[in-house]
DNA sequence: GTCTCCCGCCATCAT
DNA sequence: ATGATGGCGGGAGAC
């Protein structure tokens, strides 16, 4: 169902009732980087951007929060991002793989000098007389941030989108996991004592998370290939089109692959926007004729530090001022390179439950190469 | 039906 | 006080 470029270039001819897919995130985000991966952009006013992409401000918060998280825009002042480019991710993703996995360390080594209260800062978040119960048994430790939650801004934080999706991007930068469910790392994120409603909302954050990151071609949406369950795969710095042709997700409801966001609203008249349409086609055939070229990095720390190599590219929006490279031989050449890396950086689990999942996920990993690569699995265990 | 996730209310923070 | 930020969950489109 997808729609056509026809479509696309004459809205008006289908789109007289509302379509949610014309106001997804993903899209949303598409369009936004369409409009600021240049090189002349140095600051981004919130106002602007929410105006020139035709929606409210709240919208542009969620994207700005999640682009913040990997690198992408850095905040500056009130109102103001200062944009950071596709370069500055390939650092942002080692940084939260270092923090992630010296937590880990720390966690551990808390709880191995404090045999008697294991993992007790669970109960931290707990102290508020308002908080939420259910917040308190997340991340464990394996290298998500948890706060202490001293303040009410920091439990105001914690709960942030953008932290969920520096935690939701350390599943993957800190385990060699490739594919994680969506159930998997809403638990994973938020603790398995959960109650249905609160799991709701944060599974909600989740689609809108992973909404943007697909945007960015860090992570494909996709489904576990034994249950059907909805998942995610982690692209990463590799991100490459797959097939070439970019058409990985047409049967399904896509990300910012498509459609413009400036259109109908689902309950209000939309007020705001006639004057930007054409700007908005302009960037979706842009989109369109763009090729996407990345290359594979995953999981090689050391590359992933190497933001200056000029050797990765970051799906339909490659920075401008970097050189294009990439072929599948490299890629399978790098992602050898995965061998030494799951044993440096392998996370310790010392939780049996997080342990066993991350068995799981390296079998699954070793599931999708063997599928995916044709190759032997690696042994990673 | 369930799955997705847009939307905007409104609490909280910053100025 | 006012504007900026963003958590949150209702509810509707997609499947």
């Amino acid at each position: 169902m997808a729609l056509s470029y026809s479509d696309i270039i004459n809205p008006s001819s289908k789109h007289h009732t509302y379509s949610r897919k014309q106001k997804s995130l993903g899209l949303l985000c598409t369009n936004f980087l369409t409009l600021y991966n240049r090189d002349d952009i140095d600051v981004i006013g919130l106002d602007e951007a929410a105006s020139k992409l035709g929606v409210e401000r709240r919208r542009i918060y969620d994207i700005v929060n999640v682009l913040e998280s990997v690198g992408v825009l850095a905040r500056k002042a009130k109102n103001k991002y200062s944009w950071k480019g596709f370069a500055a991710v390939p650092k942002a993703l080692q940084e939260l793989k270092e923090e992630g996995l010296r937590d880990n360390v720390n966690a551990i080594d808390k709880q191995s000098n404090n045999s008697a209260k294991v993992v007790d800062d669970d109960e931290d978040e707990d102290d508020d007389s308002d908080s939420n119960p259910n917040t308190g048994s997340q991340n464990e430790n394996y290298g998500i941030i948890k706060s202490t939650a001293a303040s009410r801004a920091d439990h105001r934080r914690e709960k942030s989108l953008g932290l969920l999706t520096r935690n939701f991007v350390k599943l993957f930068v800190c385990s060699n996991a490739n594919l994680i469910s969506l159930d998997e790392s809403a638990k994973l994120l938020l603790g398995d004592g959960h109650n249905s409603s609160i799991m709701r909302t944060k599974v909600r954050r989740l689609y809108d998370i992973a909404n943007v990151l697909s945007s960015l071609k860090l992570i494909e949406k996709t489904h576990a290939a034994d249950t059907r369950k909805p998942a995610f795969r982690w692209l990463g710095l590799r991100g490459k089109s797959e097939n070439g042709s970019g058409d990985l997700e047409s049967r399904k409801r896509t990300f910012g692959a498509d459609v413009t966001n400036i259109c109908f609203k689902r309950s209000k008249l939309d007020s705001s926007v006639d004057g930007d349409k054409s700007q908005s086609l302009k960037m979706q055939k842009q989109i369109k004729d763009e090729k996407i070229v990345t290359v594979a990095e995953r999981g090689n720390a050391d590359q992933d530090s190497q933001q200056n190599s000029g050797s990765f590219q970051f799906g339909p929006f490659a920075p401008v001022s970097m050189a294009k490279v990439g072929n599948s031989e490299e890629e399978v050449t790098q992602i050898y390179d995965w061998e030494g890396l799951s044993s440096t950086f392998r996370p310790q689990y010392h939780n049996q439950a997080l342990r066993d999942l991350f068995f799981h996920y390296t079998e699954a990993w070793k599931s999708w190469y063997t599928e995916v690569a044709g190759k032997k699995p690696l042994h990673i265990s």
